[in-house]
DNA sequence: ACCTGAACACCGTTCAAGT
DNA sequence: ACCTGAACACCGTTCAAGT
């Protein structure tokens, strides 16, 4: 077989892995659809990835490192703000969400995401507990307006912005700002 | 081969498939590992069940089935009693989980869990919008807290239960009780 | 080091054929 | 009507072998 010109790299794996599923699903992404795509035998994307499940860690990764976490605000604002982004994107590709869901039973990838979200309140005075919490209850509300609500054609914005300070406001530490 | 003494019926391919699903996850339960727990040959399973799809659809539909909508009391102790009565199901088989939210993104199993729990709502005068609205809420808090909480090891009852206060007491729609 | 070819142990599903 | 046997078109992954 006439081989590739350059070298494989992680980069480019996950990147097509990525627009494969957001295109077609978690399902149109199978290791040897994605090798094709690359033009390469299914085992040589092993040389990169060490299995699939790693793969869409790195897919899920690559996707919400685009989700930026305002700088500037009251806590409020900004976790207001960084559940907005999650909406954009989520509405974007709603195929990604499967990927997060699935992301969210596994230990590690759910940790690590909680604990990018989980700056602005621990800026604000929130135990380490007490962050992750309020991060799990905001995406998961966010989650939920995005696309239950979306499948049950309840979806709407003025309800998602009601619905996101209603839950800030019931976060708010006792004693807290 | 030798036959089974009795046909296949609908009842036992799903328990079946259910009590796999329970112990082993989604994943253990193939329709050919299926069809061998039920001693028939895959194909058997086709005459019960459209496909797998369908199998899941109802694997669900049983289990929720046994969470019961609580009778009496507001509207606000009802949904509270029902979301803790989710949390003990999804708590003893967290299998169902991702079962379940799967399930959220097909519409119509979605729409018809939703109006099943809506039904407290409705009779204190939510409308149908609202309700959906307010059960698809109250409902991905409790998967949150039930499993993305306990995978980030910060589950804990108190919190839940302050959670749960908090949310229905801000779906309380504008001039209600 | 990087990749291929071939293989292993699986999938879901269909369909003609048997009882 | 109910089920089997055989097949189709797939999976993820491993591994010896080639360049």
């Amino acid at each position: 077989m006439a081989r590739r010109a350059t070298p494989l790299t992680t980069q480019e794996v996950v990147r097509t892995a990525r627009s494969m599923i957001e295109h077609g699903g978690v399902e149109a992404c199978s290791m040897r659809a994605l090798a094709t795509e690359l033009g390469v035998q299914a085992p040589a994307v092993y040389r990169r990835v060490k299995d699939k499940g790693e793969l869409l860690g790195l897919v899920l990764a690559d996707s919400f490192a685009e989700v930026e976490l305002p700088a500037e605000g009251t806590w409020q604002e900004r976790m207001a703000e960084l559940m907005r982004r999650l909406r954009r994107l989520l509405r974007k590709h709603p195929t990604l969400l499967t990927l997060y869901l699935a992301s969210h039973l596994r230990q590690t990838d759910a940790a690590r995401l909680a604990e990018v979200a989980s700056a602005p309140l621990l800026d604000a005075g929130f135990d380490a507990e007490g962050a992750s919490f309020a991060v799990t209850v905001l995406s998961m509300y966010t989650l939920g307006m995005t696309t239950v609500a979306a499948a049950l054609a309840i979806d709407d914005d003025e309800m998602f912005e009601y619905g996101l300070t209603k839950m800030i406001e019931g976060l708010t530490p006792a004693g807290g700002t």
